[in-house]
DNA sequence: ACCGAAGATCACAGCCAGGTCACATCGTGA
DNA sequence: TCACGATGTGACCTGGCTGTGATCTTCGGT
């Protein structure tokens, strides 16, 4: 159905962390001229709380900030379940391999000095994604299983099938095979694991994770010697087939 | 989870150009009444300019207009390097082999007479295809590879191929492989290799990486006596092509 | 062309990451 | 309370990665 188009748009609301205040006061006068609600913030830790008191549409963080700096916010922010968009701003290339190699969540990134045009590109890029991301899966994507060769995946339902054949897994199993299965191809560390799956609270071993990868892996696979969906990233962690 | 967004954006834009009065009247409101904003011209020159003046999401065009017609205004646009959608609107079936044989880059057609809801399920396919091809343009730093010729690496699936053929990448080679990409042209000797890959508190030989980087090249490079991405900087080091 | 030094190549052994299994513990429902 | 399944932890095993030594090759200077 054709969206209705007279309603009135609310704006879009975009968090600023950046502590030098002359890049924070452009960023801010810039968004808001292009028509979306700013609120800034000069550190990590008000980030993280003004997160909390009101979620954003997206947020804009530096990577380097006293005291929390923006991966610290990533993770924070993760491990609250929030998957908001993040734009990184990193002063230099030489910190480029920190936001890419940990691969701690933010979505896009920019050195700087960058040019505004390219920040507001970015910016509209990173909302149509989470847009279209957001409506694949409230479009009645939620009664169709997710689907990955002879797997499927019902979440709302908790149901799994391999082969046509119904497969009971544990709630844990459930979780871990879902997380997998919603970022295929995406390399987690069995860290990032404990964190998404377990919760960020939880303090466990690692080794744990390898256990149940192995009994979801039992359940799921036909020869887990030569798995099919999930993979080992030696050195690295586990990944979903893509 | 993210929260359901308020609102999908402004309205999408769509241009008519039509000669025959009753036929533009008829597009233009079933258009609106859709909830698209409509623009509309009688003739290609007025929609060239028209979009010039301001770009549209999409175009509906009749092949047949006095002066320019739907053929010259594609060309036209094409030629300035804009892809929207166009939906060609053709007289009888004997202009569609203009429309199918020319290729001047028109996506769709229909031929007259049509009706409203075929037309209207056109376009909606259309903005729908422009999203999605929008959308992977636009793809987020986490699943857009780096690329250096013909050597792409995607940092989150920490995978990489050379050539489009998937290159399997121990822990350490694909460590020491990104942080040369993220870093081109610079060079680093073996000891600050030793630092940055290994970490800071790691005490081995630097030999170790003369190892490490030959295992690199075996696997990435055609000719490893000619190496194209790993270069040797004698007496100093090693540098990435930039 | 020769020589020394730097780098490339190769082989191999130790070690560690990951797989596997067993068992303890916890929570839940009969 | 007991039984049972789910989950966490420990111990052991295995294969492949990794580090190191030895040797060969290439490069640059004389």
């Amino acid at each position: 159905m054709m969206r209705p188009s007279r309603m009135p748009a609310a704006p879009r609301r975009i968090l600023v962390a950046e502590d030098q205040a002359d890049i924070r006061d452009l960023l801010v006068m810039n968004l808001q001229q292009s028509g979306y609600a700013v609120q800034a913030v000069n550190d990590g830790a008000a980030a993280l709380a003004a997160e909390a008191a009101e979620p954003s549409d997206l947020l804009v963080l530096d990577l380097m900030m006293p005291g929390l700096d923006g991966l610290e916010v990533c993770k924070g922010l993760r491990a609250r379940e929030r998957d908001t968009p993040i734009l990184m701003l990193t002063a230099k290339s030489t910190e480029l391999d920190r936001v890419l190699g940990l691969e701690l969540g933010a979505d896009d990134y920019l050195t700087k000095p960058f040019s505004m045009a390219e920040l507001l590109a970015r910016v509209k890029a990173l909302l149509r994604r989470a847009d279209m991301r957001e409506a694949a899966l409230t479009a009645s994507a939620s009664e169709r299983p997710l689907v990955h060769g002879a797997l499927q995946i019902w979440p709302a339902k908790r149901s799994v099938a391999v082969r046509g054949a119904a497969v009971d897994l544990t709630a844990l199993e459930f979780e871990l095979l879902l997380h997998f299965a919603t970022h295929p191809g995406r390399v987690f560390s069995r860290g990032q694991l404990l964190d998404a799956v377990w919760g960020y609270s939880h303090d466990g071993y690692e080794h744990t994770v390898t256990t149940h990868i192995n009994r979801l892996r039992a359940k799921l696979e036909q020869d887990p010697l030569r798995p099919e969906w999930v993979l080992t990233v030696r050195g690295a962690g586990y990944k979903f087939r893509e």
